[in-house]
DNA sequence: GATGAATGAGTGTTCATTCAT
DNA sequence: TATGAATGAACACTCATTCAT
């Protein structure tokens, strides 16, 4: 495998267990059995990992969200379509889950990083789609910039609590709940 | 001033500017004008500082809750009281409410140190009182035990939300918009 | 009693547990049953604690000695008397044996306290007895410095080792084996 | 040079000179000309620097012991080559005796570090030497554990008194007298 | 004399990062 | 590219000592 790939996982997985300070590079090389040096070749500095595990995940999101702008769905289906593979996703990648939430704070972790070039992140995206949604009348007439955050991290934290909480079976079940929820909180 | 107090507000500020991992305990103590092994008389190690800081709005929280209980209110009016005391709370102190933030996970830092004795985190109050509320019809049937949560976080991170996205002379319109979210989301 | 000597024996007791080096003043206090501060009152450091308790040992080793002195008897009977009241005095002391033989080094610990008047030091005196001992013809002609030493430090290390051997019972059939040892080793 | 035993020659010079409480590890690295953080890639802490000197030193002993196990010569003339081999060791290595004789407690410094194997003590060995020296009536019918450590720390105390006492020139006519002393008092 | 909260210099240890091989 | 020994700045924490009460 791509050995920058190889890094993130080990990274994800040490991270998830350690927590972001509490890990050392020479583990992440130890879980990806390489030297500490040949990190330091795909990545500038321990907190570049870190970013690059958020920007890879927010990457697919962005992939996946392009992918639904071209379906003819309402705004609301598509924050339901995202929020549904966000979630498959988690479930899939448990240790990626728990960075996310224990990790992130607010988009990206490194303000100073930011998102490298211009493109939105997933909030200001749900913003934009909130707003879109205002307009036919489809939700009520909430604070679109606000709304965009909330679903954004109901949507990251309640992907890790799940897990947490053992809610394994029922993580489905449990998930359309918390889309019931929020589509109710914000319709007409 | 009581020096343990003096720490925690001082502790708080520097947190909150430059986050835990960052903050070196000598920032602490020149900020509240003592030494460092002064910090060390009243807290076994750093950990312990910011341990104490979830405490203390913990145990505001569960006195403020606990006078709510002897109200004859509905258990979701008590939750919106909650919520509203919670944004006050964070609209007076803008530092703490980055530290509950940024620095929380679930609902106390170090799993280790746990809740002290044996009283409930917010989250399994908010679970009681939707139960209750459940059991009155005056919400659907929900999974009462995520929405506990749910409810939590997206209390706590709103109410630093508005404040980065400089909501200041909305916030309580925005605040008010956000129970109705809640209300809407979850009622029957 | 008097607070010096409650001190000293405290801190006998601390030392002979911990080490000088791991040994906290605030210990001492502690066991002491007295604050900080007033070990301050009678000691000018915590070096100085170490060295009243060698010096407090050989005060009375000098007192015990300078009876000796006045008596009739051989220089090298007198040896044997020393060397016998020191291992009395270790047994009853099992502490202070301890710490004389893990914290002693040559006379004092702190060379530059030095003694603190022109007094000699136990070995110096064993050397004037070895020397007079080699005039009447008692022993061989010995290195009298060297040998004041050897004894000294074998009388002093074995009263400790007896110790930590558990040879409790046959202690003092140990004891009278060593003076053996010495007078034949040393006698025409 | 290895730098393991770089940093114990190094070690050795320090200790010697300020005690090893007073020694810090960034003094043992600068007189290696090595970085601090170096040191710690070939030990655990500071303790294990000073262990690792004193079973440096036991190490070469066993092997010299065990080359003499294979000499057809009595027990007791094995102890006098022993203990002429240690002079002759201390002779040469001023600073290690002094270490040895200051730091030492016992055969080990740090009782958890135990011998790392089930390997004897020197003091040990001189207990076996003395019981075969028993049955063969070599010497009398002493207390073997006993004088198996006096005749251990008489010599490790010896070695360093006679070059502190500046007996430099007349080392090995003390040492002889020391031997002298030590087969009278044990001999038959 | 007695107290013990406060001090702050001092130090062991860590670990991100580098670079010669 | 890959390695991993070496680096050294950084930092949490300790504890002998002081001094206002």
């Amino acid at each position: 495998m791509n050995k920058k790939e190889l890094i993130r996982l080990s990274a994800t997985k040490i991270i998830a267990e350690e927590g972001f300070y509490k890990t050392k590079v020479q583990d992440i090389a130890d879980d990806a059995e390489i030297a500490v040096g040949t990190v330091y070749i795909y990545f500038k500095n321990k907190d570049d990992i870190l970013d690059y595990i958020f920007e890879s995940q927010h990457t697919k999101m962005i992939e996946f969200i392009e992918k639904q702008e071209k379906q003819e769905i309402s705004p609301l289906e598509k924050i339901k379509r995202i929020l549904r593979y966000h979630f498959t996703e988690m479930e899939n990648n448990p240790d990626l889950a728990k960075v996310l939430s224990q990790e992130g704070t607010g988009p990206l972790k490194n303000k100073e990083s930011e998102m490298k070039d211009d493109s939105l992140g997933v909030p200001d995206i749900f913003q934009r789609m909130l707003e879109e949604s205002k307009e036919i009348r489809e939700i009520r007439d909430i604070d679109a910039e606000m709304f965009g955050y909330v679903i954004f991290f109901v949507g990251r934290e309640t992907a890790y609590l799940l897990q947490i909480k053992g809610k394994k079976d029922r993580y489905y079940k449990a998930f359309e709940e918390l889309l019931t929820f929020i589509v109710n909180g914000i319709k007409v």
